[in-house]
DNA sequence: AGTACCACCTGACGGC
DNA sequence: TGCCGTCAGGTGGTAC
């Protein structure tokens, strides 16, 4: 699930749990999962501190350690999640990290596939430089976003995915936005004029904040929506036209080609 | 600069 | 029932 919308879900989530909580220990049942540190670092790091505020860039959430002493850096590959629970016989299949709170609670990492990341963060900045992150796709405005695309070349799909142009996208949510813009998931970037990426912009902006006020659920989104109808031969949300399935940079590209015509 | 492919992992599903 | 290939919303590395 963890796109930009699922993950500021998942942002909301530790808000109204965990959040301002101190952490006691932490037990790791899976390293391989932990990155940049060691397991003991980790666990120094995060002992007794606070979870002070937190901030997600893109599909990455950060949760800041008493306000200065860095943050913890969670990703959730495709299968990532938080679960705060009281009693740790409720601990989650297939948790890889458990903080254990002072007010008793956890708070648990699960990544079933194990793609996700768990690590010690100092400055955002300096990690979204590393990482190669893009402004997030969120916070971004319209002139930076036509700006990062222009001169590219390539399909306008692999670029909205790309997450050193813009931070967040993924599969997902990029046909959906691509539905919503009405472009084909191929369109050469070089043959969008700055009318039609601006126009672009809008669209990605109000599937992303659709998607979230639905909660990333996709039942609850509006009728005009891919995502329950993402496999082939269902019937276009918009026009009632048959969705197909092609593959683009690797990835199960669901589009309408009536909605969607080639460029 | 961009793409194509592989690797990292586990689990669900369909075909035989 | 069981085995097997394929696929799944992630990223990162390498080779072209």
């Amino acid at each position: 699930m963890p796109e930009l919308p699922d993950v500021a879900v998942v942002k909301t989530y530790l808000g109204r749990t965990a959040l301002h909580k101190r952490v006691q220990s932490t037990r790791v049942f899976d390293e391989s999962v932990i990155k940049d540190v060691t397991r003991r670092t980790l666990q120094r790091r995060l002992k007794n501190r606070e979870l002070s505020s937190t901030r997600r860039w893109g599909k990455h959430l950060f949760v800041e350690l008493d306000s200065g002493d860095g943050w913890l850096g969670l990703h959730f590959g495709m299968t990532g999640l938080l679960q705060y629970h009281k009693d740790a016989a409720d601990t989650p299949e297939h948790t890889r990290v458990r903080l254990h709170l002072s007010n008793g609670y956890h708070l648990s990492y699960v990544c079933r596939r194990k793609l996700g990341a768990v690590r010690i963060v100092g400055e955002l900045k300096t990690f979204a430089e590393e990482h190669d992150l893009g402004p997030d796709a969120l916070e971004t405005d319209r002139a930076t976003f036509v700006e990062r695309l222009q001169g590219r070349r390539g399909g306008i799909k692999s670029a909205l995915m790309n997450q050193s142009v813009v931070s967040g996208l993924g599969n997902v949510y990029t046909d959906e936005i691509l539905l919503a813009a009405r472009r084909h998931p191929d369109h050469p970037v070089a043959d969008l004029n700055e009318d039609a990426l601006e126009e672009l912009f809008d669209k990605m902006k109000y599937v992303l904040e659709t998607a979230i006020e639905a909660k990333a659920d996709p039942s609850d989104m509006p009728d005009t929506f891919l995502l329950p109808h993402r496999s082939e031969g269902e019937a276009c949300p918009v026009c009632g036209g048959e969705i197909e399935k092609i593959t683009v940079s690797g990835r199960s590209t669901y589009y309408c080609p009536s909605c969607q015509p080639k460029p």
